[in-house]
DNA sequence: TGACGAGTTGACCGACCGGTCTACAAGCCT
DNA sequence: AGGCTTGTAGACCGGTCGGTCAACTCGTCA
């Protein structure tokens, strides 16, 4: 990031810090600092902070630990979704041991502060809430295809359903600042999903 | 409100400003001018600004819509987890007609904006958090005393998910601000507590 | 050479931030 | 009456907020 261009150091210094203090607790200024740039630079590429937030929210790609790119090829659906949830839970104990807090999810943190604020910034979130929802139905038609779900589930409801659980799975685990709450809550994941867990349902693998 | 004392309408108007704009976007003289009160009064009664929202979620008696009060006795239990659920889904169709906005969870927004930054706030929120887990533990007891549930069902585990499925499901319906995100998330809401929906297990009532 | 656009620099704006402080008013006890 | 507690009132503090602006540097092209 240290020769990247400023807006791109920018929007990288923003990212961060909006994820780790929220977005009104982080100032123009403190961004700036952060990006080694000057308050005119950042208004030359952004037209207010506002902007600024909804460019890292738009430009992102994925969301780290459970939806980043399109789902690998040649691997099951049922372990995906499994690799998914186990990804997320390596990247909440991370954070909890290197940082001491677990910051939950990068856009429903920012989302809960703000979308009653700003419609630029919702209509984003909204923009990768979709997203997420698209990879997960992706991965539960890959799983019905593969016989591992029944195939009258409808893979668009249940990826809402997930997405939902996942999003709140990761505000409790904030909040109690305990990484063992996320793990712990895996089982709802695996039960909303239609997978059943290996003690119930050893088969396949 | 209107001839309660001054700490009361501190509460009060604290309260409603931190749900509907968030913490860091509602400063105290705000919350003062909405109270009526100044600014020494405040001071007088809360040491700072983070001790006054410390007190307004610790003080919360329930939570709006979903859990207010333990649960009315000689219900069903499973009627009762269908009524709260209902219960939420009116509040969150109300704010959006009334307000244009979806508000989320009072407790689960601030949470999300602000558990890394105050310990203070993140301590009480989590008090309420173990609160709503309680009341569903205590529902999901009362289903399965009732032949609804199981008897090897865990309550405590199972209240955990649908805790963390309903700040979730409010979360989503705040950022897409669609109230009908919400009611379409009620199947896995019942699909987490163990209660199959009437069209699928028309049994009883 | 000189004009030009892209991008940088940092001083500056008024408004507001959370928080402090002194003065004072009203009720109650002795 | 005098003193004490409880609470009110609002000016004031340094600092920061989001945002603006004019001056400047520098590479490019004619």
């Amino acid at each position: 990031m240290a020769d990247a261009g400023t807006r791109e150091r920018l929007l990288g210094a923003g990212a961060e810090l909006f994820y780790a203090k929220g977005y009104n607790a982080v100032g123009v200024q403190e961004v700036c600092r952060a990006a080694s740039a000057h308050k005119g630079s950042f208004y030359y590429f952004f037209d207010s902070k506002e902007a600024l937030m909804t460019a890292i929210i738009a430009e992102r790609r994925g969301v780290p630990g459970i939806v980043q790119g399109a789902p690998p090829p040649g691997v099951r659906g049922r372990d995906l979704a499994i690799m998914m949830w186990d990804a997320a839970t390596a990247e909440v104990e991370t954070q909890h041991r290197l940082e001491g807090h677990i910051k939950g999810c990068p856009v429903g943190s920012v989302a809960a502060e703000i979308a009653t604020q700003s419609e630029s910034i919702r209509g984003a979130a909204c923009g990768v809430l979709d997203f997420m929802t698209e990879t997960i139905a992706e991965v539960v038609r890959r799983a019905i295809a593969e016989g591992d779900l029944a195939d009258d589930a409808d893979p668009g409801a249940i990826a809402e359903r997930v997405v939902a659980y996942i999003q709140g799975a990761l505000l409790l685990s904030k909040t109690r600042n305990d990484p063992k709450v996320f793990a712990d809550l895996k089982a709802g994941y695996l039960q909303l999903l239609g997978i059943e867990s290996q003690s119930k349902a050893p088969r396949s693998r």
